[in-house]
DNA sequence: CTATAATAATTTGCATACAAACTAATTTAG
DNA sequence: CTAAATTAGTTTGTATGCAAATTATTATAG
């Protein structure tokens, strides 16, 4: 077997998770000018769209609905509590608990953020039959991965 | 028009970068046991994986096949310097150039990572042809932002 | 009832990522 | 030929992202 068979694999163009990769950052990049002004950058607007469907949640709820560590969203929240956007404060029933609120001014924030969408889809290009079809692949993707996750 | 509709976009499971952002944070995460071994992070893999298919390279090559900022890049290749993967040194024809060089030690490496992508491929677990479609419907993405950002 | 385990969040350490400012070298315009 | 513009990399600042260690609180086992 010769060089290029064997080292075949590790081809950059034979790779499926190097456009994965890139696509999400590039992606994220697009979504900037929009995002900057909100105030939000890409992933304080993810925590963002999850508050404007769950108005209460904790720490850990939203780790595991965004697949988010703990560690990664302390401070995130701290941001958003700075921006007035969400408050933080601890359960009295259960002091290890920190409940997050989304604020009057963080859902008054939907509304500017409505075009968002729009224009980002503008951006990435795809058909409705398309779109459905990345939209499908991703989420098996993500089961997959998670089944495997379960494996150890 | 009802709330439902008009915030209808804003909805995590309405959108079709969410979970492209999710796979690639998920796939990254997936990889780190198997490039920990090669003392390797993903991002570092990659720029292995480029050096495997061109032995010698610059700062500003690198970052566009690559979509990456020098000023990740810069940081990065002194990893893998002192990893003993690359050598950096400034060109004598313009000095403004780094001569970006992979070592015999980096090209070892291959062998090593060679059962990387078999392994990453079982995790993905997508067919033949939903991984084909996948990687279509990537690159078609990079393709439209890539034009979006020349119309700026 | 108390020592131990489990749980939730935070802190720390390390590695991206990118924008913006900066440095040094080369090219170009006048 | 030289001042200005361009180019290549680096540095700085801010924001993720995750693993591992830590803290504080609550639940559980004996």
């Amino acid at each position: 077997m010769g060089d290029s068979e064997k080292y075949e694999g590790l081809l950059l163009r034979n790779q499926i998770c190097f456009p994965v990769y890139l696509c999400a950052k590039e992606i994220t990049r697009k979504y900037t000018p929009f995002l900057s002004k909100l105030d939000l950058t890409y992933t304080q607007y993810v925590v963002m769209m999850y508050f404007w469907e769950k108005k209460e949640s904790n720490v850990k709820e939203i780790g595991k609905s965004l697949l988010l560590d703990p560690s990664t969203l302390t401070p995130l929240l701290k941001k958003l509590e700075e921006k007035g956007y969400i408050t933080r404060e601890r359960s009295s029933e259960d002091e290890r608990n920190l409940v997050v609120k989304v604020t009057e001014k963080g859902l008054n924030l939907r509304d500017k953020a409505v075009n968002v969408p729009v224009e980002m889809g503008k951006c990435i290009d795809l058909s409705p039959k398309e779109a459905k079809t990345l939209y499908n692949l991703m989420y098996k993707v993500l089961a997959n991965i998670e089944k495997e996750n379960e494996n150890e």
